[in-house]
DNA sequence: TACTTTTATACAAGTACTTACCCCAAAGTA
DNA sequence: TACTTTGGGGTAAGTACTTGTATAAAAGTA
């Protein structure tokens, strides 16, 4: 997960605003190209790491445990393993996570919007 | 404003997902530590270069006008310039960025929410 | 003349994020 | 024995993002 220089002014900057500006706030939870994608596999039921793997191809296995390891510090998504082998791993969301769907929701319906605006200009 | 590799596999998933996932359209728009405070800060009414730098005074120029000339691109602000010396440049948010204030404001809600549910634990 | 103000631009260096590639355990199966 | 399956770990390299510092133009002012 490639360690993190606790004294960078970027990682100063990034603490403090994640403290004052709660937009900076979520957008640290789910920042990123592919925890967005993630949460929205999940949001139609638990998935087995296999299943996330093989429904997002162009994701490499290192970013895919890698964000579901940041979801799940974040609260976002719950892992739930049983101690087989070989073993047998599925991941859900969590509250906090599902509380999350609507906000992006509205994100998706105003891309939506202005994606649309953008290749047919302006409606009347 | 450092060049991109058009051939990056990075830049490629990016513009694959960008269109696929509205969510990451969006997050690529209003990702970054500084775009949020900054349409923030107009989105009390328009502000000259110079009152931007002053409210969000940890900003290093460089990275004001980067970010500021990206949401001009992307339509969600507007640079107004009179020709006087020295400049007199006013920024403001277009209708674009102005329906885009809901969504914020819904990220911005569920943040404080969860940020609050972190400190105090869960309430009953 | 020298210095200030405003809105930037250019270049280099530092830091973080992503990708690529190779490795592992333990049980089941051919 | 050799190979497959599942859910990962580790390291290095490539790429993007941020910061830091120097510089500019043209008018006004000391």
């Amino acid at each position: 997960m490639t360690a993190i220089k606790e004294s960078s002014t970027r990682n100063f900057n990034k603490q403090t605003t994640a403290i004052s500006c709660p937009v900076t706030y979520v957008m640290n939870k789910i920042g990123g190209h592919w925890k967005p994608i993630i949460l929205y596999h999940l949001s139609n039921g638990p998935k087995r790491y296999s299943e996330l793997k093989r429904a997002i191809p162009q994701i490499t296995e290192k970013m895919l445990i890698q964000h579901l390891k940041q979801l799940q510090e974040d609260d976002l998504v719950l892992r739930t393993a049983e101690p087989v082998v070989p073993p047998f791993v599925t991941y859900s969301v969590t509250s906090a996570g599902t509380k999350l769907q609507p906000v992006l929701n509205a994100m998706a319906i105003w891309g939506l919007e202005d994606m649309e605006q953008r290749i047919n200009g302006p409606k009347k």
